[in-house]
DNA sequence: AAAAATTTGTGCGTATGTATA
DNA sequence: GTATACATACGCACAAATTTT
């Protein structure tokens, strides 16, 4: 047997495609924050790299959304707007249960014990104030299941989803501590599965998200941002 | 009063974005057919703009699933994928009923009527064997009311969502002639919202979808190609 | 009103992949 | 299968245009 041919071939690196992974990290961890401004030619300095590919990274967080250009002027880091977070968090679950539509035959018991382990992971980050991994757990939780679903286009629109989801919770989950993660609401989705009950499942995954939307719209309302 | 105010501010154009919506509409409307080769320096010499501007708005095509590029080789026209079809149709029919959901108490007679007279006017195109004008009207009549939604990043995704497809069905539209579209299936949409029942709007709206996927999947499956 | 900062657009050399001998 | 030649995208440095201070 040849090894060789086992290897995943070399993919080749765009320093585009990295600048925009690294620069994606910063604006969803809070590293780069909002109404922040991005000067092209800095982070090309910072990096490494001509201004070229850094323009590229830019152009297409502009097109996802993530960063403005003001012609000729300045880039900066979207705000996050009140509105949009309904407007995305409304889209995220409605196209989450279409997933969950294509894969709900398909789940086995190995997928819902995997589910567990990571719900229980989730759990023992938020006891230990890690936010930033319980965030991490939940949305490997939720691709859990998503990656069973054989409809490539909704999870790549799912996936680009919540990068912006993740970037709204981390942002207000490092401002109200007292805000938790849906542990319960995962277990209630994991005994949904098992019951082989869609209805349910496509029910108690809307509950998830509407909960973790709730939860920052009471802290909004709370801190009278809104 | 001071009518200088009033006027709107001169929206300064990129050319990026000028060679993105021309390289667009050639893809869409098959000018620039599936697995057709682009060339940069072919595109800049034709518009008679660096390619720079070329680059970049490629680079959003390929980031929107239009076009592919292998590193350092070539770039071309993504070709249409069969599974791809279902997928785009449940996405976009999802994501519309959502839409419906956001705007049924906005709706009034004033809509009910153009929505009327534009659905004439796609029967008439049919009519007269204008596909390309007949699939504009089509798409015509559903931001007829998606516009109505609130949901703006809904709107964006539907747009987005719509270009592809109106590819797809231009494409078979083209080949199979006795293909119709969905003149009473669109009268059944505007009596459900005239019947204030939201239920059945939802039903109706989705059902035009499921049956203009059908077409196509009745069409590739008579042929073979599938 | 002018200068400074920043993005936008141009041209070019290089590296990589593909076809051909 | 190997080496060579060719085509194309990739990244860089420079110049122009525009907005902001």
């Amino acid at each position: 047997m040849n090894y060789l041919h086992m290897e995943q071939k070399i993919q080749r690196t765009f320093i585009r495609d990295e600048v925009y992974e690294i620069l994606l990290d910063w604006i969803v961890t809070g590293t780069l924050r909002a109404d922040q401004q991005i000067r092209d030619k800095e982070i090309s300095k910072q990096l490494g790299v001509s201004r070229t590919p850094i323009r590229e990274a830019l152009l297409r967080l502009e097109n996802e959304g993530f960063v403005q250009t003001k012609a000729n002027s300045s880039t900066f880091v979207t705000p996050i707007n009140y509105d949009e977070i309904s407007h995305y968090y409304s889209i995220a679950y409605t196209l989450e249960k279409l997933a969950v539509e294509d894969m709900f035959t398909k789940i086995t018991n190995q997928h819902l014990k995997k589910m567990e382990i990571v719900n229980q992971e989730m759990y023992h980050s938020i006891q230990k104030g890690e936010y930033f991994t319980a965030v991490k757990k939940d949305t490997e939780f939720h691709a859990l299941f998503i990656s069973l679903s054989s409809n490539s286009e909704l999870k790549k629109m799912l996936a680009n989803l919540k990068q912006k989801l993740k970037r709204i919770e981390l942002f207000y989950y490092d401002k109200a501590k007292g805000v938790h993660l849906s542990f319960s609401e995962h277990k209630k989705i994991i005994a949904a599965f098992k019951q082989n009950d869609m209805n349910l499942t496509l029910d108690s995954v809307e509950q998830n998200w509407r909960n973790g939307m709730e939860r920052i719209q009471k802290y909004l309302i709370e801190k009278g941002d809104m």
